[in-house]
DNA sequence: TCGATGGCTTGTA
DNA sequence: CTACAAGCCATCG
């Protein structure tokens, strides 16, 4: 099936990260967002992945996410990610891929709306795209929360709507209420 | 295989 | 401003 995946967990500002490594080529195939508890953030990991350790080798690496989250760039990016498509991959088909590498594309400090990255990938399926963001596998790695309704308002989170308000904003993404403000 | 369900969009009232 | 409805298309059970 799959291999071992180590897992590593880090703790910031109070809330819990944790990241799942491939013991068979090193990549990094979950991320997760901060949680209350670490068995909390632990648990999103094995809920996937049942044969797995917990043994912290690769905490830089669950540091390194916090220090996504905080606002501030990052060495870690799709480079250590595990990119690979199938059943037992992070990313179940082609589609996801394709949506979360257009994704990768969006800038820090700007966002783009479920329907332009559709655009973008010429179909028309921006409905699907939201659901490829919401199975995001490396979230703050790929910037989902940078992805926004076409009518300006945040949307959606994974992590819940304030968050992702939170991370535009640490972005330098200017908002008013719930809505991105026009240039 | 088929229907239900989304991190959606546009139009109408 | 809010509230629905219809349309969209990949995914999941």
């Amino acid at each position: 099936m799959t291999e071992k995946v180590l897992i590593s967990t880090c703790k910031y500002e109070g809330k819990y990260f944790a990241v799942g490594i491939s013991s068979k080529n090193g990549k990094i195939i979950r991320i997760t967002l901060p949680k209350k508890s670490e068995e909390e953030a632990i648990e999103e990991i094995t809920n996937i992945y049942q044969d797995y350790v917990i043994n912290n080798e690769n905490q830089n690496i669950a540091r390194e996410i916090a220090v996504i989250y905080s606002g501030k760039q990052s060495d870690v990016t799709i480079d250590h990610l595990e990119l690979s498509t199938g059943k037992y991959s992070p990313f179940k088909s082609e589609f996801m891929r394709d949506v979360l590498m257009e994704t990768c594309k969006i800038p820090c400090g700007s966002v783009e709306s479920y329907k332009s990255l559709a655009k973008k990938m010429n179909t028309h399926a921006y409905r699907a795209v939201g659901t490829a963001l919401a199975k995001n596998p490396y979230p703050l790695v790929i910037p989902c929360h940078r992805v926004v309704r076409s009518d300006h308002l945040i949307g959606k989170f994974g992590g819940g709507s304030e968050m992702k308000k939170e991370l535009l904003v640490k972005e330098g993404v200017k908002i008013r209420g719930n809505k991105v403000v026009e240039k």
